[in-house]
DNA sequence: CATGAATGAGTGTTCATTCAT
DNA sequence: TATGAATGAACACTCATTCAT
């Protein structure tokens, strides 16, 4: 008992609140499950990460399922909702409106550790299935959904072309998908880097300029 | 790791020592890996599908590792070098050759089990720092050198505008990356599917529209 | 063990310390214990059985078994005392005596939470020889002095046969015991019922008439 | 690796036949459930007792319940069909076969550590349903219709009174189920021990005699 | 060469017990 | 007195790896 060595002999063995855990746990998960995968993650790790021990990750979930759902629910989706408003709520330009909706989850994507998840579910896909109906069902619907929104009304008020509304919205989205797993999981194995800003203008000039109806200035020169 | 003694140290770990039943191990591994990922592919499974026992694959590869390394080198890494070959070799219009290039990747990622390599690689980097190196080294600077040189010449030659070379190349594989993944690893999980054909559709129409200067015409109208 | 310290070490260890809550946790125990046998029983669904917390029960009782042997000595040996009691003070024909005898068992065997306390010692007396021997030196002797008592006195009195009294008392608690077993443990699971007073009508007319002296009548004839 | 101590260097892993495995895995299985109950049971213990590893478990038996699930199967139950054989072919008096296969079973119940499995079943059945429901099916029911047929017999022939057929069988049973617990679980613990063969004796002639149709006589005077 | 029996370290999950509040 | 958050040891089961045959 009281193993635990390099810390005080007085530390107390909970003082902290039941609802700070939770949020301190989850945090901790979403660092090991970003780094190794659902499957190799250890829960071992999860909890040394969160400061506690592994009996105490079970107070909070139900089980290692549960807390990548969590993670999910209370991270992700939460962004996604935002996001989701604010494009419904917007008036005005199309192109505007994909920039910007572009280069917030460009920033979410790579400065929050949330980038991972994307690559996490790709990882364990196929060994939890449930686990992936969960995370298209969910994430992956509603953030294709924003994306076609803008969309159809861009070609809707003639700011686009007449594009194929079926798999544009993926199209759109390819760059950021590689954006997020080369800055999260390949560029700390790589000698090259790449510049977010650089890759985000040559991506929004490439991309926007290959929808954009004949005649229609691009956004920033106007 | 590497506890065999008795070997030349100079010998590669991922090289298969027999030519029988190496090539069979090779293929059912690349079965397992791509469906399972990498931690979760049992090596009873590799040797079932072999028709080998699983005392049969320490003859012929070190370990786990040495086996999706071999699987690397011996398949992925000739395809790419050979879409190299051909690229470097053509004269024609930057535009034609990048349309092919796309058709060619498209179709290798999507009808082969090679296409499953990427998400392998993606998701088990965290757990497998040398693999990931190694994959970055070998096949994605190979990769992006292939679009790189083809953009370049697009430039040079006055179809492309001038776009930002150092970062264009990423995003027009971006698309192609999500294809690959979605296909090979979330469409099973979904309930709306993707029609490959179309997808390529849009995505060379928008990303070669975003490329080409003023007054080139997109090649199909050619 | 014991790691109690400050307390007398006279106290036995089974002992509750108060008055108020003790009873309620025993009621809970008793009933948790029934269901699961002494391993599975889960804390945790006593304290919820009984309104208290989990930490409460340590108030109560020092552990687990301590729990346990409570239960035996506030709520079973003071039926088997009273019972003893009874038996000891008839005065009438053994017959008529080991027939009331059987029946009130019979009743509390099947009617009462109790009934699962033999199945519970059985179940773990290899686990917890305390236990076990507890069990046997408390219960069991007890139980087995009624019938002797009963049976002697029948022979004394001239109406069972000379039967060898040393092993007759258990031969006739066999059947008890088996009906206890079923009615509690296994009828559950079966597709077959016993129906009780059937099977003490059978049960008391076998033994019974086995035990009778050649020219004695069997009491409910008389 | 190869932190055995205490065994020679020289030992061979492995030089048995996988055939004498099993047999001394079920052996050590009987010993190891019928000391600690199911759930208590731990695999590390049964493959300690095997000389074996616990991973070698899984080679021969799926899991903990399979395992249980053999014992039954290739242990018990063939002594039941062998008696239930005996019992079908005989064609003597009703009274000797009921003799005959009590003194059998009391064997079988004390001599061997298949005395056990009652207990075993006893104390996990409220946790383990399946299990209860496949020994109630397969053992309950085989044993019982032994003794069924046997009375069913002994009241046809007129050796036997006109007993309730329906529950005389458990009533007989009664006693050597006592037997067995007591000879197995409760006697290690107790100061009185009970003799086997005049228990059997005082059995035999109370429930015999208790059986016997008027003017008939008990077996072995005759 | 090939086999396949055997190993044993590793991980998710449970639960009796402790103890700061 | 009571709480309930936290602990940590325990255990079933898996699977990469080894090695006698």
């Amino acid at each position: 008992m009281a193993k635990k060595t390099g810390k005080q002999a007085t530390a107390p063995r909970w003082r902290r609140r039941k609802d700070e855990r939770g949020p301190e746990i989850l945090a901790a998960a979403i660092d090991v499950f970003a780094a190794r995968g659902f499957a190799a993650a250890r829960l071992d790790e999860v909890a040394a990460r969160a400061g506690v021990t592994k009996g105490t990750l079970y107070l909070y979930f139900e089980n290692k399922e549960a807390l990548f759902k969590a993670i999910v629910h209370e991270q992700l989706l939460p962004r996604l909702a935002e996001a989701d408003e604010r494009a419904r709520g917007y008036t005005g330009p199309a192109t505007v409106l994909l920039l910007e909706v572009i280069k917030t989850i460009a920033d979410a994507v790579i400065g929050t550790r949330l980038g991972l998840i994307p690559k996490l579910v790709i990882a364990d896909a196929g060994n939890f299935p449930e686990l992936a109906r969960f995370y298209v069902d969910e994430v992956i619907a509603r953030g294709m959904g924003v994306f076609s929104r803008i969309l159809e009304r861009g070609v809707a008020q003639g700011e686009f072309r007449k594009i194929d509304l079926a798999v544009a919205a993926p199209v759109c989205i390819g760059p950021l998908l590689l954006l997020a797993i080369w800055k999260n999981v390949l560029e700390p194995h790589a000698k090259r880097k790449i510049d977010k800003d650089q890759y985000i203008a040559a991506y929004t000039d490439i991309v926007l300029r290959g929808l954009l109806a004949p005649g229609v200035e691009m956004p920033w020169k106007a």
